[in-house]
DNA sequence: ACTTTATGTAAAATACACTTGACATTCATT
DNA sequence: AATGAATGTCAAGTGTATTTTACATAAAGT
């Protein structure tokens, strides 16, 4: 699983401690998902989703050698 | 979390044992997630999605008490 | 050089997604 | 009424998402 989270904090200037709080995790939980360490929970994709206001497809997206 | 997952296995008409199958999940899995004991996982979110053919949000979608 | 702020990382604990195996219930068909 | 297929559910186990605490590194400003 990718996901954009870096590139959209960057665009808004965001450290990952502020996402971490606007989404309601710990820092080490936005850390651990910008360098692909797990991937986040459905409600946590969502909640960045609003946050985003984006889909969550925009924001998360499998690597193609998933299955 | 709400799910159409009975809904869109209705429309195909799957059981829970053949949805199990194309997601690469246990029957009980699609069971608990329709009767919402759990929500699925990112990853099988997206293979849904992929399934159906449609955005992960037009399968699931957060139940608005949710923060 | 020093300090501060942001980021990377690790270990241990907790919560939850998911599995297997098993059994009970429902429902349609014969 | 009996059978079979689909669904509901439970218990015990495994794996992983997330937390807390803590420390190390990087970058930037003074």
């Amino acid at each position: 699983m990718k996901n954009r989270l870096k590139v959209l904090r960057a665009e808004r200037d965001w450290t990952q401690a502020q996402l971490a709080d606007a989404l309601n995790v710990s820092r080490q939980t936005i850390n651990a998902i910008e360098k692909g360490k797990f991937d986040p929970s459905l409600p946590l994709a969502f909640k960045a989703a609003r946050l985003f206001k984006m889909p969550i497809e925009e924001i998360f997206q499998e690597d193609t050698e998933e299955q």
